[in-house]
RNA sequence: GGCCCGUUCGUCUAGGGGUUAGGACGUUAGAUUUUCAUUCUAGAAACAGGGGUUCGAUUCCCCUACGGGCUACCA
């Protein structure tokens, strides 16, 4: 089994965005994959039509897209599994589960949901399962013929799952390592729903066992529930087949306790989601990383390091390193609050990092959206060099690059106006006609100190006259060297920007 | 409530029977930058508690506490 060639799957269901949890989870199941020159499968779990939403599907794959987390098999791109949605598996299920009740390891239960409700009410502890199975309406404590008549009568039931008594079922998680639970513990769930569709326990371990799935990821909130897939993989006969299982630890919220949530996000200030969700029944905008200006990479590397570490004190990882460095023996067991200054960081360290070329087209766009239509590329590109090192998220990009493709719309007066003299204004002026009359005035060197010559000539001091400049060219205490600004500008705009800035200084 | 999982600086984590308990984010101070950011240097900051085992536990075991998850005809 250990030859077994690697396949992994990522199973969500199509109900809304996808959390960062989820793509996590797909990291994992990507890395091991290809680690192991194995297969990465999507595989839709849309057995819940009530909580079906338009449009999730179709998310979940772009935003697979834009992680560069590409399956190797999926609902679009086919492979020899499929159908890779369950809706369409559906008629698969029953006969799985009519197997299971002829061998006596599940039942048909006619119990409505009103009535199973009042239990969990009405009695502490209720579960369905061993302690209250024969007083419940289910083959198990209905007469034979009763239970004909009714299923004759296309009565309304779900199959459950026969819990066996007194066993200890255990398992070795590839996190955990030994994880054992009493049978008497766990309750009777549902396999198969009154609609015919399964439940996810049922679907899970059908599909992995169909889809030759070697390894099994998913959240640490699936732990619970993993001896109901235990017996079943037995049950059904599969046993020597079975995954081996990793249960993975969670994404806390930063603040308080428990799961991040969606919720979180709003309140906190930060994206839950990998891209922008809007549902269009409420008409709820969730942003995601993407549109708040993550890069791919980044997102990917911080999601990989919440959670696992290659024990160096490496914490940039390309995904080819990820990929190679990747083991299941070094993710940790314990949650992880998600931090979302650290995530920023990621961002920056990705920005300075990355080629002016490929952040390209992610600035245009920015700039583009505020109106600026780049025409000479190779002037972004040197604009990009000049400021990325500033910029943390990619719309930074607009305030640090949008002073060299238009006038700054307002200037920092509270910073020139109060110390502004005449003689400053004197200055510029003769700077003005230094630079109409030489040519070369603006080779970056020579123009810096043409202009300091001129600022020792009207005795002014560098702190009299460079912050003004910035300002004039600027519109803000921000930005590369001054002198760098103004020569990537050129003399003409150069110009333009003192006259301009001039007027708003001296009105 | 029951069951399961977990617990090293504020956060992500490394480490592991004898260490000055390491790194990163954030934070503080300083240097550089006559802008801002970057960069650099330095600092503060952690083994949940109690019992064992041991010459010696932060490390191994047990208990407690705390945290988290699950407890649906949802995944």
């Amino acid at each position: 089994m250990t030859d077994k060639k690697v396949r992994v799957r990522f199973a969500p269901s199509p109900t809304g965005g996808l959390h960062l949890g989820g793509v996590r989870t797909v990291l994992f199941n990507y890395l091991f994959a290809k680690k192991h020159h194995g297969d990465f499968i999507l595989r839709i779990e849309d057995t819940d039509q009530s909580r079906y939403v338009e449009g999730a599907e179709e998310y979940i794959l772009d935003c697979l897209k834009w992680c560069g987390l590409q399956p190797d098999e999926s609902p679009v791109v086919g492979g020899p599994y499929a159908p890779y949605r369950q809706s369409e598996r559906k008629a698969l299920y029953r006969e799985y589960a009519e197997r299971l009740v002829m061998q006596g390891h599940a039942y048909y239960a006619f119990d409505t949901a009103e009535e199973l409700d009042k239990n969990r009410k009405e009695i502490p502890n209720f579960q369905y399962g061993l302690a209250y199975r024969d007083s419940l309406r289910n083959s198990l404590s209905l007469p034979q013929h009763e239970v004909d008549a009714l299923l004759d009568a296309g009565t309304p039931h779900v199959i459950r799952i026969k819990i066996p008594e007194d066993e200890t079922i255990s398992f070795h998680d590839l996190i955990r390592g030994h994880v054992s639970f009493e049978t008497n513990q766990v309750d009777d769930k549902v396999l198969l729903k009154a609609d015919g569709m399964p439940t996810y326990h049922l679907a899970v371990v059908v599909d992995d066992y169909l889809m030759k799935i070697s390894h099994a990821f998913r959240g640490e909130e699936w732990l619970p529930s993993a001896p109901v897939h235990l017996l079943l993989w037995d049950y059904l006969g599969w046993k020597s087949d079975m995954p081996q299982w990793a249960h993975l630890p969670l994404i806390l919220k930063p603040d308080g306790h428990g799961k991040l949530s969606k919720r979180d996000g709003a309140r906190l200030g930060f994206p839950v989601y990998a891209m922008t969700w809007f549902d269009a029944k409420t008409g709820e905008l969730t942003p995601g990383f993407r549109e708040l200006g993550f890069l791919p990479e980044a997102f990917l590397n911080l999601l990989a390091t919440l959670g696992w570490n290659d024990g160096t004190d490496q914490e940039l990882f390309t995904l080819d390193e990820l990929i190679e460095k990747f083991s299941l023996e070094r993710v940790s067991k314990a949650g992880a609050k998600f931090d979302f200054e650290k995530a920023k960081w990621f961002n920056a360290e990705w920005i300075k990092k990355s080629d002016a070329s490929s952040l390209q087209s992610a600035v245009s766009a920015v700039l583009a959206d505020k109106g600026i239509v780049v025409t000479n590329e190779d002037y972004l590109l040197t604009v990009i060099n000049l400021i990325k090192d500033r910029c943390v998220l990619i719309p930074d990009f607009y305030q640090q690059a949008g002073y060299f493709f238009e006038q700054p719309k307002e200037y920092d007066l509270n910073a020139v106006k109060p110390k502004w003299t005449d003689t400053k204004t004197d200055f510029f002026n003769a700077l003005t006609a230094l630079l109409n009359s030489d040519q070369a005035a603006l080779e970056a060197h020579s123009f810096e100190e043409a202009f300091k010559a001129l600022m020792d000539e009207k005795a002014l001091k560098a702190g009299d006259v460079m912050l003004p400049f910035r300002i004039m060219l600027v519109g803000g205490k921000f930005g590369p060297h001054v002198f760098d600004i103004a020569s990537l500008l050129g003399r003409q705009e150069t110009i333009s920007r003192i006259a301009g800035a001039l007027e708003a200084f001296t009105a």
